[in-house]
DNA sequence: TTGTACGCGTTATCAA
DNA sequence: TTGATAACGCGTACAA
């Protein structure tokens, strides 16, 4: 029994009928009598037959049911930003009920016949965050002539994005620690390039990142001079040190850090405790995107609520709109301030 | 110029070769004079042809350079855990080399039409965990006849798994807090089943889930009667609740705890915090998996460490084996102690 | 409601 | 080193 599997010729033949009306029996394009289809797939039964192969399916129907999502370098630390992962939620949910899933793609990877968007059978690709290595891919994608959605990264032209309302969203925490009274504030920043250090920020820098320049600009509207540091990323773990910094020198330590994101300063408060402060009582805190933050209970930040699911769904729209033939429009949601219990008045000055 | 895409045929006319050369231009599989290949080359950049249609590749070669993983439920609960997520890098890196990447799928959906293992052009299939609805997952590919690697699950009979000496690193562990002098000792465990919920755990509790099981015999194996808590999953906030709830009363605490995950010894040190508690001068913790927690520092847990990335590597090598027609072995990794600063001495009692 | 005929775009095989 | 041939397994006009 080393024979081949059975197709659906084999099945048509075994149940005495045509091979089209075998395969319409299992995709239900056209109504079937009750009694052709049940020796259809009886037929189907005896002889092992589990449905259509799927590769055959995809050159015949010109489609896949493979979304690719390009994501930059390890899916390790992609997927440590909760935003991230409630993003592919939302994304794979919203693509699910057109059959598709999503593969996975690196850009960043020295592996020699590595899977990419030229290689891979996707219908469309996501790109997330789009910044050098990306747009290599992006690149690709065009030539292809496959669609492409970007999300909170720029791709030029035509390509469809789903954006955030980052600058205006950051104002309005900003805005907020201002009307509390703070004046010594600090801004502790996401990367700034995709090979970023963290660090001070200088006034003059090149920030490659949209995310983080907008969210900076938002923060810069009302507060224009302060300090700002760099992260490596975003994570709780860059938040402490930043912040570390930040307390180091408890004669110039700011009153209100605003995190341009929720694990950041998730990091900033746990270096306010370590050095002897508390939230928000003796410093304020700010973060960005209102996504839930394990391990940092019992506070609940002030911050922007960014519907993350959301994102990834409207991406899954575009797609999906895309691969109906339909012209996707960009999208630009907006975010939602929330105070939580990590901002309060200014202290009194000692 | 609404005409449809150049395919290698168009590519072969234009350049005056047949389209089996063309083919092979491509995909270097034999030796082509370079003036012909050149030829070929300048053909396809006039027509825009961007190399072979994946699709039609996948059908002929009949392979897609998919593997499919199959995820419980969400996306962002699955990849919560830093052990998921460096598996998955492993995974993903091993597989590579194939020209395979990762095809996310869900089991538990209600999404008409979601992708499955029937649906999807995948070549194997990798399962995690293994509980019930996973179960169904297997069925369908073993009716496809996919390979199927399982990670941390028992498919039964002549499936490949990745396992992990659980048990004996688990009682290792426990044994370290004993020559401690620990004798106060409580477990804080995974989920006990799919759809668990947290509370003390029943001494007569079926556990349905593998790696659960087995971590608790192994602490058993040195504590067979302390008490043990069970979570709703691996994170820190079920830990610290988990935690909460042992050091509630001050009279009973334990003066160890073991943890069956780091995140979730990074909750119950929280805990401990909250209570008042210093780690390990009052509660000694000890964790399970030994990956980088975001937020622990500056804690260093004492943990088993489980090389995740390697987990990943050795299922991905497995698919890849399985590609290859050769009978993969199953996989048992084992765990290395790591004595942190989450640890020491029974404190004298008060 | 069912069957016929054809092509989707590629690549393995073998012969030249 | 190149070319001819034959599938790969299916879906869908269109006709019956």
């Amino acid at each position: 029994m080393t024979s081949r599997r059975a197709t659906i010729s084999d099945v048509a033949r075994e149940a005495a009928v045509s091979p089209s009306t075998a395969s319409v029996v299992f995709s239900g394009k056209t109504p079937v009598s009750d009694a052709t289809r049940q020796r259809v797939l009886d037929a189907a039964a005896s002889l092992g037959y589990t449905g259509p192969d799927p590769r055959a399916a995809s050159l015949r129907r010109g489609r896949s049911g493979i979304v690719g999502v390009v994501v930059g370098s390890s899916l390790n630390y992609m997927f440590l930003d909760p935003v991230q992962r409630l993003m592919m939620d939302g994304l794979a949910e919203e693509v699910a009920p057109f059959g598709a899933g999503l593969l996975l793609l690196r850009t960043a990877t020295d592996i020699e016949n590595a899977p990419t968007l030229l290689t891979a059978p996707v219908d469309a690709a996501v790109l997330i965050g789009c910044d050098a290595p990306l747009r290599a891919s992006l690149e690709t994608a065009h030539l292809r002539g496959l669609p492409i959605v970007v999300i909170e990264g720029d791709a030029g032209d035509d390509v469809p994005r789903i954006l955030l309302d980052n600058r205006e969203a950051q104002r309005t925490a900003a805005e907020h620690l201002r009307a509390l009274g703070h004046t010594d504030v600090a801004i502790v920043t996401l990367r700034t390039a995709a090979d970023g250090a963290a660090g001070w920020l200088d006034a003059e820098a090149d920030i490659s990142i949209d995310v983080t320049r907008e969210r900076l600009a938002g923060a810069r509207d009302v507060y224009p001079d302060v300090p700002a540091i760099t992260t490596a990323g975003s994570s709780i773990d860059e938040g402490l040190s930043a912040g570390r910094v930040l307390f180091a020198d408890p004669a110039r330590r700011p009153t209100a850090v605003i995190a341009q994101s929720d694990l950041l300063a998730a990091g900033v408060i746990r270096a306010a405790e370590e050095a002897g402060l508390s939230v928000p009582g003796d410093v304020s805190v700010t973060g960005f995107d209102g996504v839930p933050v394990d391990g940092l209970s019992p506070y609940e930040l002030t911050t922007l609520v960014q519907q993350a699911t959301d994102k990834g769904r409207a991406a899954g729209a575009a797609v999906a709109a895309m691969l109906e033939g339909v012209p996707p429009a960009s999208v630009l949601l907006t975010c939602t301030f929330r105070e939580g219990n990590t901002t309060a008045a200014v202290p009194e000055r000692r």
